[in-house]
DNA sequence: TTCCTGACTCCAG
DNA sequence: CCTGGAGCCAGGA
């Protein structure tokens, strides 16, 4: 990843969840510890704000926060917009929340090698 | 420059 | 189990 602070900050962020495989998800959180900001969750946050119209682009509803609930469905183009991405993944979601969150996680601290 | 607001989390009651 | 406050840090007013 990049060296450079803030700018490049999104494009790691951006990077990562490109690596999220189909299918599967992750939370802001485990983003952020994985780019060694810690606590900063809603920096990812605000940087999926700005992943719009990115190219490669980059699959924004694949994370979601650490319930696994759909916290940012409200940023797509329409309200159902993430979910469905999600659906066409094969992720079912219920009630705003991905069902068997546990098992379809992806961690991004374990599954990628520092 | 200060104040406020988040697509978040953690921790204390 | 639920609620509120604090930490986090970039931007906009």
């Amino acid at each position: 990843m990049s060296n450079n602070k803030h700018e490049s900050f999104f494009n790691d962020v951006y990077d990562v969840v490109r690596l999220i495989p189909t299918g599967r998800v992750t939370s802001y959180g485990a983003i952020a510890k994985y780019l060694s900001i810690g606590r900063a969750a809603r920096m990812v946050g605000w940087a999926m704000n700005a992943a719009h119209g990115q190219n490669p682009p980059v699959p924004a509803q694949r994370v979601v926060n650490r319930n696994g609930m759909l916290t940012g469905k409200h940023h797509f183009k329409t309200p159902y917009e993430m979910e469905e991405l999600l659906q066409l993944e094969g992720i079912n979601v219920i009630n705003d929340r991905v069902v068997n969150f546990e098992t379809i996680f992806w961690d991004p601290n374990e599954e990628l090698s520092l």
